[in-house]
DNA sequence: TCTTGACCTCAAGTTAAGTTCAGGTTTTAC
DNA sequence: GTAAAACCTGAACTTAACTTGAGGTCAAGA
């Protein structure tokens, strides 16, 4: 029924390849069916699923783990708001954990700035576990042990 | 003069592969003299210059970037704190811009979570320049344009 | 009709950041 | 002094996420 696209208007309208698309149907991410002269029809759902694909990217989340959360979606039925907030959910969750953790780093680097360990030997945060330490003093600079 | 650290030990204080140094080398990120016996032999500055590369990988900068960065350091002197303040501002630059734009990302995805907009069609950041939408509606979710 | 643009497949190339391997030399420790 | 551990080089392999290319088919418009 419903409207039936082609790759290259789904390239256009996601602002991707078609060699993308190409390639995520080969990796499982979308899926498409022949009309009669072989040629890729999608669904209007496509567009969707490219643009959670292209968000989660954004993310940070990889191909093959979005791939894995996009096999969550109900198979048959187009997804409901409950199916996308699960996803994005699990996202979220995701986000705040790199967020936190660029915040972090951030403090640890403002630290650095203030005392000027990037190049000095005095810094607090200087050193903090490196036992091999005999042949003289090294930093392990923000790097958590 | 100083103290001189062989390609293993510097690996191991640094927490890195010995082949990593190698690579490390060969892109020009750090540098070694050799032994008479042709060993790589590494002066202690060496292990804040990695600690720097691995603080600035979790920043998510590419070692091309790191090593343009580096390579406004002094060549023939130890660097000053203000030689790595000058590198760590820079960095906390992009840093605060990565945190930023993950932030909005995130503010747009409770957005959706909130109205279910990863799903449904009437979500207030649904769709915004999808200029050929005339087949039907589609998402141009969280990609600015 | 015929030409041009859109599609098709499959293979190979690309970049980043390393790792692994093979074959040979040097150091170190007992 | 000898064996094990560490080092050397150069090349090939790895993963992710695509892109490019070659050679051929299909579709849409003047």
């Amino acid at each position: 029924m419903g409207v039936q696209l082609s790759v290259g208007r789904v390239a256009k309208r996601c602002g991707v390849a078609v060699s993308t698309l190409h390639f995520y149907e080969a990796k499982g991410l979308i899926s498409s069916w022949r009309n009669a002269g072989n040629q890729r029809r999608y669904a209007r759902d496509v567009l969707r699923r490219v643009a959670v694909i292209k968000t989660a990217q954004q993310l940070g989340i990889a191909l093959a783990d979005i791939r894995q959360a996009l096999q969550g979606l109900p198979a048959n039925r187009t997804p409901t708001a409950a199916d996308w907030r699960k996803l994005s959910d699990g996202w979220r969750t995701q986000l705040d954990q790199r967020i936190n953790q660029l915040i972090k780093l951030r403090d640890r680097l403002d630290g650095c700035i203030g005392c000027g360990c990037l190049s000095l030997q005095n810094c607090p945060l200087r050193n903090p576990g490196d036992a091999l330490s005999a042949e003289g003093p090294g930093p392990r600079l923000l790097q958590p042990d």
